[in-house]
DNA sequence: AACCAAAATGAGCACGTGAACATTTGACAA
DNA sequence: TTGTCAAATGTTCACGTGCTCATTTTGGTT
């Protein structure tokens, strides 16, 4: 306990010339032994870290980056930490930090309006970053001329690829196409499509996925559905398509496909609602695997996201020596659980 | 477009130094306009500023620092993102790091054993930082004797009052007092309690608040449920508690408080399967507020943390020159809507 | 004892900045 | 023109560190 109240003289803590002083040795001797590095006595290597722990030494961030050149952290702008997604991709960047022994050191951007790159980049250069991602969750306004700052690699988390910057997103649009593919193949050609909100860049790729798989092959597309992401406009949805579904004919939908599981949960509600079954009188995917732990007896056939892996690849773009520019698009997984009935034949 | 992809010597970027050789001035001169200090020339200003953009001149951090002490950002250190109330907490955090124009500098604490606070501190504490946050969801090994950096305000996210740090948290304690009493007010003498993993420090209050006050009212408590936070494990206690009440007899609970949301909605669930009504047959409440958009429908009554409140009152906290030590437990307020039914008289 | 290589330690510089202090410039009154 | 004073600009220093290079100490061999 002794030691640790000592007053700091001018607020500021305590250097390594006051360490070495008290330990009467060099101040390089003190950085050899702060650094782990070898040739230095076991003596005097105790000596040192007696003196340390006496003042209660912390070795100036300031001093060290101004000579060493790295700061050893990386710089995150979001727009939305609340979003469930963001924050998966989060938790991934923070893993791929704590691995290389890296801080993350966050801006939010405020408003509601769309954020240009250039601001967030000017925010974030001013910090100690060695390198910055980029989150851009509805489409900046300075997308395609954006010029990053120079000597500090910056990734943008997005489905579009730039010209300067490497980009890395979720595959919004193979989601879907492999999702449609799925209940195509189960046999279910009628499908209707919940889309989420018209502002969303996610949703206009996971509506764009769909639409494209059903045209190639060679199938109409009903309508297009859209919700707000909410589970209570799944339900609105929901019980238009239980209306279809019961009111017959060959246009009658067997399937449902929604953007997002939330909006899935409504429509299920809605259906079973109006006495329809899931999945024997409709099937019905999803998309994120949201609902873990959430919701008693989870069933919902859906796709997980990689998210992990979106920010752990971003955090490694963000970091690497290596200069060249991709757009990387992570694949994402099926989820079979048992609200899809397979009705061919 | 000019001058933005100059090679800069030596992968830095350009120092104040050679913007004032470019602009044929001082240093000092360019600092100066840098810091938007008075007593420059609009003329020298201009050309200045001129420089500064042809050289894509960004100021180096840690000079600045190493200079004038302060880094205009807060440590953050986490241990578990995920958890719905750090979310908001950090939400609450960045925005009122927004406000102050600063940043936040998260690391997170890996593995799944509670870690040491004087762990968390020394690894943030190497970070350029004028003040941190801890967050700590178990209880720390450390937490009585724990002694922060010297120099760096440190605030504990915690329940309990520490002897040298401001402890934050959302009053747990509190907000199972408020929800017993309101079941009580309503006639509901004979409630279930389904607790969350016995881990959980939150747990732990909540519980302790639900079993206080029915003691101060003098009423016996039933035995306690356990689940671990997930809808799945409130429906099975939601199965047991379905028999209590169809067995009947002055022993049947009228009313149930869930520790969280998802346990409560997995008890509805379990109660509805086994024919009964909520709120006619049994009232049921939760805690968090969590569910908003995530379910359809949502009628449960519930109570809301001010979790940014936490976050924004934490980071005033930090960086406050006020070095008194306080404990604040933020109260919560209660959302009424449709499981609870009065059955007084 | 004398010598030598290797290990341990020390001295000095450079990093980029802000502040205190010193100097120059410019405008205006006498 | 000259003197005066304030504004503008320049000079120097210190911040705390890591690195390079110089010096001292150590331990073993002849």
């Amino acid at each position: 306990m002794e030691g640790m109240d000592q007053q700091t003289r001018n607020g500021r803590s305590a250097s390594a010339a006051e360490v070495a002083a008290l330990a009467g040795v060099s101040r390089q001797t003190v950085s050899r032994v702060v650094n782990g590095m070898p040739n230095v006595t076991e003596k005097t290597r105790k000596r040192v870290l007696a003196a340390m722990e006496e003042l209660g030494f912390r070795p100036n961030f300031a001093g060290a980056a101004l000579r060493g050149g790295s700061y050893r952290s990386i710089g995150l702008c979001m727009y939305n930490i609340t979003r469930v997604g963001n924050l998966a991709t989060l938790e991934g960047i923070m893993q791929a930090a704590r691995e290389h022994d890296f801080a993350v050191t966050m801006i939010e951007m405020g408003g509601d309006k769309p954020y240009a790159l250039a601001d967030a980049s000017r925010r974030m250069v001013e910090r100690p970053v060695d390198g910055m991602i980029l989150n851009m969750n509805r489409m900046a306004p300075d997308f395609e001329e954006f010029v990053p700052q120079p000597g500090v690699r910056t990734v943008i988390l997005s489905m579009y690829a730039h010209p300067r910057c490497t980009t890395i997103d979720s595959d919004q649009y193979g989601s879907c196409e492999l999702l449609t593919n799925y209940l195509l193949e189960h046999g279910h050609s009628n499908m209707r499509f919940v889309a989420g909100p018209e502002t969303s860049i996610s949703s206009r790729f996971r509506e764009a996925g769909w639409r494209d798989t059903l045209g190639r092959a060679h199938v109409d597309a009903a309508p297009m559905l859209r919700g707000d992401w909410s589970a209570d406009s799944g339900y609105a949805m929901g019980e238009r398509i239980a209306a279809e579904v019961l009111a017959g004919g060959s246009q009658a939908p067997t399937a449902v496909l929604a953007a997002n599981d939330q909006m899935a949960l409504g429509v299920i509600a809605a259906l079973e609602n109006a006495g329809l079954s899931v999945p024997d009188d409709v099937s019905v995917v999803g998309i994120d695997d949201a609902l873990e732990g959430l919701v008693p007896h989870n069933r919902l056939t859906t796709l997980r996201f990689d998210l992990r892996g979106v920010g752990k690849l971003a955090f490694e773009a963000a970091i690497g020596e290596s200069s060249s520019i991709e757009a990387i698009h992570v694949p994402s997984t099926l989820v079979e659980r048992s609200t899809v009935r397979d009705i061919r034949g």
